[in-house]
DNA sequence: CAGTGGTCTAGACCACTGG
DNA sequence: CAGTGGTCTAGACCACTGA
C-alpha cells in the first residue's frame, strides 16, 4: 500500500520544501535519516534527491549535506520545434517554398559563425515555410559544402534543408539563441506586414565533431510565440 | 583503469549511435547484453539508458527494447534569468526604477490570466530594471493582492518585487511564453529607440497551488538574446 | 579525518506489451 | 505469456570536503 518508489518520495520532499517546513538555506535530513524515516533504501532516496537537484531545488554537496536553495534556479524545457510539425499540427498542409538557392563564398560573418577560412564554399538557401499558402517562418540557411556536399541535390521542393540534414547528421551539437528582430523587406513581404515589425527569432548552429555543418536564422511570423512549463 | 561508471557508458552509446553504428530506427541491444559487454551491472547500463532517454536520443518501450529516434528531440534547457544576475554579471550596477506603482481593479484580460474574477484587486507595477544607468529591461506586473497582501508595503526600491515574490513563495510553478513585441511610447522612450523597435519578450505568470500569484510580462533592450546549447 | 553524497553490484520482483 | 525495461534492496567502496 504504501508507495515507496522514488517519485513518491520525491513528491513527498517537494511538498515539504513547498510548505515551508525547510526553509530556503536549511539543511535537508541526510539520505539515511530520510530513508529510515520513510522505510526505504538509501539509494531509493538518493534517487528522488538527485532528481529534486537536477529541477533546480535543493543543492548538495558531500561531506557538507543538502541544503534548499536559496533562490530557486528556474530553467525550462523546450523542444525545438520542427516548422513543418508546427504547422501540421494546426491542421494546415505544409509546402517549403526557395526563394534563394546558390552556392557561393563565404561572406566573413557566416565564415566565423561556421568557423571556416574566408571563402570557403557555402550553399546558401532561403525558404519561406507554408502551412496552406500562408508564410509560417521565413529560413536563412548556410550549409558547409565540406561537410555536406550531396545538400546540392537534395529535393528541396518537398523536404526542408532541415530535415535533410537530420537524415544525413541526425546527432549533432548546436547552439540556439532566441531573440526578436526587425523584418527586413524580404520578410515584410513574406509576412505581408511593415518593415521593422518585431519577429521571434531563432539562430541555430550546427556541428559534429568540430566539423561545422550548418548555420541558419529563423524569423517567425509577427505574434507567433513559444511556450513552456516552469 | 576501465572506468565503468554509467557517464562513460553513456558516453559511448551516444558515439555508438553519432557514428552511425545504430541507426535511426535500429533496435539496440538489450541492457543484458550491453551490461555483459561493457562488463558492468544492469542497474548501471540501465542509469546510462534512462539519461540518453531524457535527453531524447533514443526511445524505450517495455518488451518491445530501445530503439534510436528516428527524428530526436530536440530541447534546450533555459535557466530563466534573474534581471538583476544578469546585470551584475555584466559588471553593472543594478538599481530598479518605479514607474508606475497602485492598487487598482482587475482589468478582464489580467484578471482572466490569473484566473480571477472582474474587478478583483491587484496591485499593479512598472519597473525599469537599470545597470549602471542605463535600462535593460521594463516589467509590467500583476500581483493578486489576496494571495500576496504585504507587497505594497515591500520596499521596491530596493529590491525587485521578483525576488520579494520569489523569498515569499519560492517554490511556486509557473507558464513561461517567449515571443518579439514591439516598442510601445513607453518602452520606446526607456530604451531611447523608436516606437515599434522589435524587443524580446518574456511573460510569465506563476501559482501555487491553484491560487494566481503574479503575471508579468518583461520586455528586454533592442539586442538582447537568450542562449543555449542543444 | 570523519561524515556526506556518488556510485556500483548482484539479485530480485514487477509492469507492461508485442507476438 | 514471455521478454523487455522499471524499480527496489542491502551492502559496499569511494571522493570529496568541512570541521
Amino acid at each position: 500500500m504504501s508507495t515507496l518508489n522514488h517519485q513518491t518520495i520525491r513528491k513527498a520532499i517537494r511538498e515539504r520544501i513547498e510548505s515551508g517546513e525547510w526553509l530556503p538555506g536549511a539543511i535537508i535530513p541526510g539520505e539515511v535519516d530520510l530513508a529510515a524515516e520513510y522505510g526505504c533504501s538509501r539509494t531509493t532516496v538518493n534517487r528522488a534527491m538527485q532528481n529534486l537537484a537536477d529541477d533546480g531545488l535543493i543543492e548538495r554537496k558531500r561531506r557538507a549535506g543538502t541544503r534548499v536553495k536559496e533562490i530557486p534556479t528556474r530553467q525550462t524545457t523546450f523542444k525545438i520545434p520542427i516548422v513543418r510539425h508546427e504547422i501540421e499540427a494546426s491542421g494546415a498542409r505544409y509546402r517549403p517554398h526557395i526563394l534563394e538557392r546558390k552556392t557561393i563564398k563565404a561572406p566573413n560573418h557566416i565564415a566565423a559563425r561556421l568557423h571556416l577560412k574566408k571563402g570557403a564554399k557555402l550553399f546558401h538557401l532561403v525558404t519561406a515555410h507554408l502551412g496552406d499558402g500562408r508564410v509560417h517562418a521565413v529560413e536563412d540557411r548556410w550549409v558547409n559544402l565540406a561537410a555536406a556536399p550531396d545538400i546540392v541535390n537534395a529535393p528541396l521542393n518537398e523536404i526542408s534543408a532541415n530535415e535533410w540534414l537530420i537524415r544525413k547528421v541526425p546527432y549533432s551539437s548546436g547552439d540556439v539563441i532566441f531573440s526578436a528582430s526587425a523584418a527586413a523587406a524580404r520578410e515584410a513581404e513574406a509576412f505581408e506586414t511593415k518593415i521593422g515589425s518585431a519577429l521571434f527569432t531563432i539562430d541555430r548552429t550546427t556541428w559534429l565533431d568540430n566539423v561545422y555543418i550548418t548555420t541558419m536564422t529563423l524569423r517567425y511570423r509577427p505574434g507567433y510565440n513559444l511556450h513552456s512549463r516552469l
